[in-house]
DNA sequence: TATTACGTATTTTTT
DNA sequence: ATACGTAATA
């Protein structure tokens, strides 16, 4: 095992002696963490210790001296991922894990890797990143500008069908012909094709660029690519069962080095098909990996006894999977609780009731957890919680740095750094307005393509000329004339945050935002201020830029607020809480219908593995429910249960009817009613904005109910969303968006409800941030 | 340039 | 039913 590493340097590297890292391992941890030649694949079940033999293993081969940090290949597939995985692993090999360079998302890897091969890869140093705003706006363009109707062929259309193709390692000359066509009427290829030479004028990659163009970099350059296999001498994947084919094709070139390939994951966890993640990845591992070695990890530490048959009695009825037996030495635990209720808002009332009830037993809010398919199931369970002053996170929403104001900030940076960036030029060359409207730019962009040169290059020419007149021109020149003085002061080594603070300055940004006097406006100076605080953290605007383009950390900094979480199965992957809650366990909710339209048995099956996630997130007790009634859509509809629910054993779950539903014949009865969730609440709640901590929680927090005295004041408007009222200074709106506020009386607010012709009195309302 | 009207989609989320 | 983006209109 150890034969190739002298034994005097296996002695050094184990300060003490024994390796004391491996205390407490399993056996077959064990064996993963010390089967180190050859590939091998660590099917790890859900709960089984897979990040920690992931970092041991890690910590193995730095500690026995087999390598250096520097020479280890460790790719995750998010920036959360990794970071734990360094954090862990630092802990295990000390002052020695500071070298793990090579430790990050598939992603951030290639991106390093390009930035130091870029002239080979067809791409200038300073290459941007562009995410899929830009992507859409790119496509939208090109679907203009090829006279194809945008509203039949949407942009949002275009970019997936080219993800799609990139997640397949497919450039344009290597998509097959059937699927070539698939885009206004047979133009999808010719689009793509244009879509990756205007990438390559603009100096700039996409997601999946990163990932293909470092595959055609080593298939060209043998050299390079000789120059990382003499580099990385163990590689390690984590959550294979995630890849795509470009990530297989780059995990497969790079392992023609040592051979040396371990990679973790669970088939049965495979719930990202619908962003190119094959399973057959995981599935064929031991073929594309000649002599590979495979190791269960079965043994879980996480669930009771009676959660785990669940799960794994579930997970049986999928026909493509590598099959393991989970088991526990713990508890039996309680059964699994199957409920059957009337109607969402009977659902979420005894869901709310639940965790009161686990409160008042001296337990935590924290550790409950509400799992939901999709995120419009979320908003029962808000307006519940509010009503019972649950206290509550959302996780997942917007990210702050797809903010618009972070955004446009953004762009004006990344012209700094990369002029032919036209994206980013077109974002803000009128914004804050500068007299260069819609006309003026489209002008220039007509020049631009004509020419292949990048909007810059061209306004410069331009504007020598008189093919732009009045305020267009007088706009233009400023903003040219702005660029170049922050791109001198940028390299005559002005600092990046003071930098960033003149150019928000003298751009007029901040003036537009303070003339501004709407609530939001407030919000995004924050914003912006926190967007410079967070520069502050990094030493150039290189480094900002390729952080916040890549690796930006969207993860939260530990909640230490005591509070319910609610979130879809997706994002709950790789959590776990004591007590979990699974609503709305009904066909065409979940297993959603459109999965298994678009995606028949294989969409099936990836629904069901969404179910095996979910129950395996908990530790202690799991709450399964579904409904005879829901409002979908605005429209009530009957539903049935899951067929997941069928698939439970009935050995190890406690079904409990809270309606007569399951006694009574059929569904169809009508639930009388409907909803008024808005009266008689007498409870206000707060609407805070994620910040900059926090980009990717939305929290809303209970307070004291407002004083309303009279001078309130009417905000008016189409938009549901922003139709509310002002108070003083505060401004709310009404509660989740609904209607027109028509009159405020004293505490009375009257709502009319348009499309319904109903007025309603409410008085629950949200303070904007 | 700002407001209003209209059309469309509406699972999941990362990089 | 509603949110969002875009086109049409004042």
């Amino acid at each position: 095992m150890s034969d190739n590493v002298p034994l005097s340097q296996l002695a050094m590297a184990r300060p003490g002696g024994g390796a004391d890292y491996l205390d407490g391992l399993n056996p077959e941890q064990k064996q993963a963490v010390e089967t180190l030649e050859g590939p091998l694949l660590v099917l790890a079940g859900a709960g089984t210790g897979k990040t920690r033999v992931l970092t041991t293993r890690l910590a193995h081969i730095i500690r026995t001296g087999r390598a250096k940090p520097w020479q280890t290949l460790c790719v995750t597939f998010t920036n959360k991922a990794a970071r734990e995985m360094r954090d862990r692993a630092q802990n295990l090999i000390g002052p020695d894990g500071e070298g793990l360079r090579w430790l990050g998302t598939f992603h951030s890897i290639s991106a390093q890797i390009l930035r130091r091969h870029a002239e080979l890869a067809g791409l200038k140093p300073t290459f941007t990143i562009i995410d899929t705003d830009d992507q859409i706006r790119l496509c939208k363009q090109i679907i203009e500008a090829e006279n194809i109707d945008p509203k039949r062929w949407t942009p949002r259309y275009l970019a997936g069908l080219i993800d799609g193709w990139k997640n397949r390692a497919l450039l344009p000359d290597k998509v097959p012909s059937d699927e070539a066509y698939q885009f206004a009427d047979g133009k999808g290829i010719r689009l793509y094709d244009i879509y990756q030479r205007r990438l390559s004028i603009l100096n700039a990659c996409d997601f999946g660029d990163l990932l293909l163009l470092t595959i055609r970099l080593f298939q060209d350059n043998r050299d390079v690519l000789a120059e990382y296999h003499d580099r990385f001498r163990y590689i390690l994947v984590d959550e294979y069962q995630d890849t795509n084919i470009a990530q297989y094709l780059w995990l497969r070139l790079l392992a023609r080095g040592t051979g040396n390939i371990c990679c973790v994951g669970d088939d049965d966890q495979s719930i990202y098909g619908w962003r190119g993640a094959e399973v057959t990845n995981i599935l064929k591992f031991e073929q594309d990996f000649e002599g590979a070695d495979v190791i269960r990890l079965e043994r879980n530490y996480r669930s009771t006894g009676h959660i785990l048959a669940c799960a794994s009695q579930l997970i049986t009825e999928n026909k493509g999977r590598l099959g393991k037996t989970l088991w526990t030495e713990g508890d039996e635990g309680e059964p699994v609780k199957l409920r059957g209720l009337w109607d969402g808002e009977a659902e979420a009332r005894l869901i709310g009731d639940d965790i009161e009830s686990w409160r008042s037993s001296g337990r935590r809010y924290e550790d409950c957890a509400v799992l939901v398919r999709a995120s419009w199931q979320m908003r029962a369970f808000e307006e519940r919680f509010i009503m019972l002053g649950i206290p509550y996170r959302v996780i997942g929403g917007p990210r702050f740095f797809e903010r618009a104001e972070i955004r446009d900030a953004m762009a004006y940076f990344r012209l700094i750094r990369s002029e032919d960036d036209d994206l980013a030029f077109e974002r803000v060359v009128n914004q804050p307005k500068r007299g260069v409207g819609a006309s003026s730019l489209q002008k220039l962009q007509q020049i631009a393509r004509g020419d292949g040169r990048s909007l810059h290059t061209i306004t410069r020419m331009v504007l020598q000329t008189d093919e732009i007149k009045g305020p267009a021109k007088r706009g233009l020149t400023s903003f040219m004339n702005h660029l170049d003085m922050w791109r001198d002061k940028h390299h005559g080594g002005m600092s990046h945050t003071e930098l960033a603070e003149q150019i928000l300055d003298e751009s007029g940004y901040t003036d537009m935002l303070r003339a501004d006097r709407s609530p939001q406006a407030a919000t995004r100076l924050e914003n912006l201020k926190e967007l410079i605080n967070a520069m502050g953290e990094f030493d150039s605007l290189a480094g900002f830029l390729e952080h916040v383009q890549l690796v930006m950390d969207t993860s939260r900094d530990g909640g230490s607020e005591d509070e319910v979480q609610i979130l879809t199965l997706h994002a709950a992957k790789g959590l776990e809480w004591p007590m979990v809650f699974l609503p709305g366990w009904e066909e065409e909710v979940f297993p959603s219908k459109r999965s298994i339209d678009e995606n028949g048995n294989k969409g099936l099956e990836e629904e069901r593995r969404l179910a095996y996630v979910g129950i395996t997130r908990a530790r202690e007790r799991c709450y399964i429910s579904f409904v005879a009634n829901r409002q979908i859509y605005g429209r009530w509809q009957s539903v049935i249960p899951s067929r997941f629910v069928d698939e439970l054993p009935h050995k190890h779950v406690e079904a409990i009817s809270e309606t007569g539903y399951g006694q009574r014949q059929g569904f169809g009865e009508s639930f009388g009613g409907g909803s008024s969730s808005f009266e008689d609440l007498g409870e206000k709640s707060t609407y805070s904005s994620p910040g900059w901590k926090r980009m990717r929680e939305t929290t809303r927090k209970r307070s004291a109910p407002p004083v309303i005295d009279g001078k309130a004041e009417l905000i008016a408007s189409t938009d549901p969303g922003r139709a509310g009222f002002k108070l003083g200074q505060r401004v709310f709106h009404i509660k989740f968006g609904y209607g027109k506020v028509e009159q405020i009386e004293g505490a009375k607010l009257t709502v009319e409800f348009e499309k319904a012709g109903t007025k309603k009195v409410i008085a629950t309302f949200v303070e904007a941030a």
